[in-house]
DNA sequence: CATTCGCTATGGGGAAATCG
DNA sequence: CGATTTCCCCATAGCGAATG
């Protein structure tokens, strides 16, 4: 997953090693952090799979830099790799990273996304109150009832908080440019060009 | 049948090594 | 000397075997 936030910063330009870190650990650090143990190998990796290419700095550094270029190949697999569903269970970790670069996919594509993790919090949600209940039914210990409870609460307000994305998102779709395609045709819709405006400031901010 | 144990692969961090 | 890269060790997850 840090092969998804290395290419979404590479998208925006190409950078070196040292940088790739500063602005990584600056952009995404609130969730996120990240040491050039794990960055190199990530971009020997990506570069080896041809999604990025190493090009010399010539700049007057000090130094021989290796700035790191997005090719073609990697624009893909960084599209795929932020709709990509793969399901697995780390999905928690992968949401908030996914949504750090939302504004490289299509509104449809992003409502499809958020309503996936609202279904996903929606059933974690029914599997909480279920064993909330079973606790209680059970007499359970009260603070690990109290900590179910929490997980519950946390959940509603997830939920709620996707809600608010989501209806700003489609209030988006339909308020903006016509939507060229009445569905979506789920696979592949995504161009690197096709840059939408995501969401604005006031939209996101404050409530 | 359910649970625990043990092994392996993977990924990440810290710090040493390198180079202009 | 300081910026950049690489190396090495450790923690963790996943998976199959063993055990009660």
């Amino acid at each position: 997953m840090l092969e998804l936030a290395v290419l979404g910063l590479l998208k925006e330009q190409p950078l070196h090693g040292y940088a790739l870190r500063k602005l990584l650990t600056q952009r995404l650090g609130a969730f996120w952090r990240v040491s050039f143990g794990s960055l190199y190998p990530t971009l020997r990796k990506l570069e080896r799979a041809g999604a990025v290419e190493r090009v010399r700095d010539e700049g007057g550094g000090r130094r021989r830099r290796q700035v790191y270029r997005i090719t073609a190949q990697g624009e893909q697999q960084f599209l795929s790799l932020l709709e990509a569903g793969d399901g697995g269970g780390w999905e928690e970790e992968k949401f908030p990273l996914r949504l750090a670069f939302f504004r490289y996919l299509r509104p449809e594509t992003r409502i499809r996304l958020l309503e996936r993790r609202r279904a996903e919090l929606v059933q974690r949600l029914g599997d909480s109150r279920t064993s909330l209940e079973r606790a209680h039914a059970e007499g359970t210990d009260g603070y690990v009832v109290a900590l179910i409870r929490h997980g519950v609460e946390r959940t509603e307000a997830d939920v709620a908080w996707l809600d608010d994305l989501i209806a700003a998102e489609r209030a988006l779709a339909s308020g903006g440019e016509a939507n060229p395609h009445g569905h979506t045709s789920d696979r592949g819709a995504d161009e690197p060009s096709a840059v939408p405006q995501g969401l604005g400031d006031d939209q996101l901010r404050g409530r």
